[in-house]
DNA sequence: TGAACACTTTGATCCATATCAACGGCCGCA
DNA sequence: TGCGGCCGTTGATATGGATCAAAGTGTTCA
């Protein structure tokens, strides 16, 4: 994994990064980009503009870091496209996976906001465009419009709420029935018309999110197949029969 | 632990909980309260004096509920004074005590600025003071000053970095470690000399707290006191050998 | 097209921590 | 001053899930 400098690096030099020179076309995409956060989709139109002129569209390539832990945060990242993993740990302890954000999610907030250095660390699962708004212009148009300040807090509330979630099902749940809810969460009914899970991302990074290791997400999958709930094909895994899952959060 | 009806108690009929009546007096106490939150020190008195008049100062009784889980959350609360025990779960998944809040503290904020149900729940641990800014109060100050704006945003990011910390030790530290970081980060040198932690509540909720079993929480303490590390004596813990105490992360 | 590597699976074993049970002691209250 | 009940401790036992090891199974790139 190569790291982007962390300084706002506007050059080309980068052979994996680029940052576009800023043109109307780009503008319009950013916006769309910034449209796409839901506590940002009420902001007037005349805010959303002014903030896309002076945002910076990454481009990251897979596996390209955006930012590390403990790191200097440039400013809040705006997931445009692709796929974003945010884990905390180090080295030495591990490391977990706290989050998998796509188009419309948002990253650096608290870093951002308290003006200290990143708690987790961020790298393109696939090749992606994130919008970054720089801390300073960020804080001073925030300054500016209420609308916009309020969108933050609403942002840095629901990341709090989400993280809540999360501590409580790790803290309160078992891994197997956090998988199962994993599973019936992100089912979506694809149009071959089974109930069925696109798993996002590799295997053991699902279950490093799940707080599993590889291993146990593997068996308790099988498991289930055995079980006659699920069947899984690579990433894809189709819900056979969903009341069965639901209740299928103790060992056979 | 009897619940306080959610919406606005305005009256005096509930034996353990009084509303007092608004005063400049109680407007002083409830500015003082405000101040004592880290993001709110910085907002202009004019500010502070007009949240303060539409505040609403609660006396809890030890042991009286603040809010329940899945409730209406009438606004934000900060903790003038006492201790406030925020934990979630369910009857059937049990509970996990995510904050101890004190003077200076926020509840309820993700609930607030979402306008959603309480995530968790709140209850007194000794007789406490809390200062109510309504919801309506709160958005309609926020709207017009964007320094409040901004302060709401920064309490949201705090929160959402403390429960990032939290989550990492819960996933990536033995039991055993958060309990010795614990000590370690709670540990102030008393007016006697030695370096000292007082638990702030029942070792059962500290347990709780750490994601540990009260069974566990006791005998890690035994095992560190073997050790020569710590010394215990009820929710008094002086710490004998902060050095030996960092290196306990491993049994005997 | 194949070789190398990365991911996943499977098997065997271990262990940190939970659970269940019972006892002891402190504390508030009558 | 005694008594009942909650806390905390201690012991014995159980187990969910981790760890270590090694064998598949893709899938990327030359």
């Amino acid at each position: 994994m190569n790291m982007r400098d962390d300084r706002l690096a506007i050059r080309e030099s980068s052979p994996a990064m680029s940052v576009r020179p800023k043109m109307a076309v780009h503008d319009l995409e950013m916006v769309s980009a910034l449209r796409a956060v839901p506590a940002l989709q009420a902001l007037p139109q005349a805010v959303m503009t002014r903030l896309a002129t002076a945002a910076i569209l990454l481009d990251l390539v897979r596996g390209e870091g955006l930012f590390g832990a403990e790191a200097h945060c440039a400013g809040l990242y705006v997931v445009a496209s692709g796929r974003i993993m945010l884990s905390v740990g180090s080295a030495e302890a591990g490391h977990k996976v706290i989050r998998l954000a796509e188009a419309g999610d948002v990253l650096g907030l608290s870093a951002t906001l308290l003006g200290l250095d990143t708690f987790a660390s961020a790298e393109a699962l696939v090749d992606s465009t994130v919008v970054l708004l720089t801390r300073e212009t960020l804080l001073d148009r925030a300054a500016r419009d209420v609308t916009l300040a309020l969108a933050l807090a609403n942002i840095g509330a629901r990341q709090s709420r989400n993280l809540a979630i999360d501590l409580e099902s790790v803290s309160l749940q078992s891994g197997r029935k956090r998988i199962v809810n994993y599973l019936l969460a992100n089912a979506a009914t694809g149009p071959a018309g089974p109930l069925t899970v696109l798993l996002s991302a590799k295997k053991s990074i699902i279950a490093s999110r799940l707080s599993v290791t590889p291993e146990y997400f593997s068996r308790t999958l099988h498991e289930l197949i055995s079980a006659g709930a699920i069947a899984v094909n690579g990433r894809q895994i189709v819900i056979l029969d969903a009341v069965r899952l639901r209740h299928s959060d103790h060992p056979a």
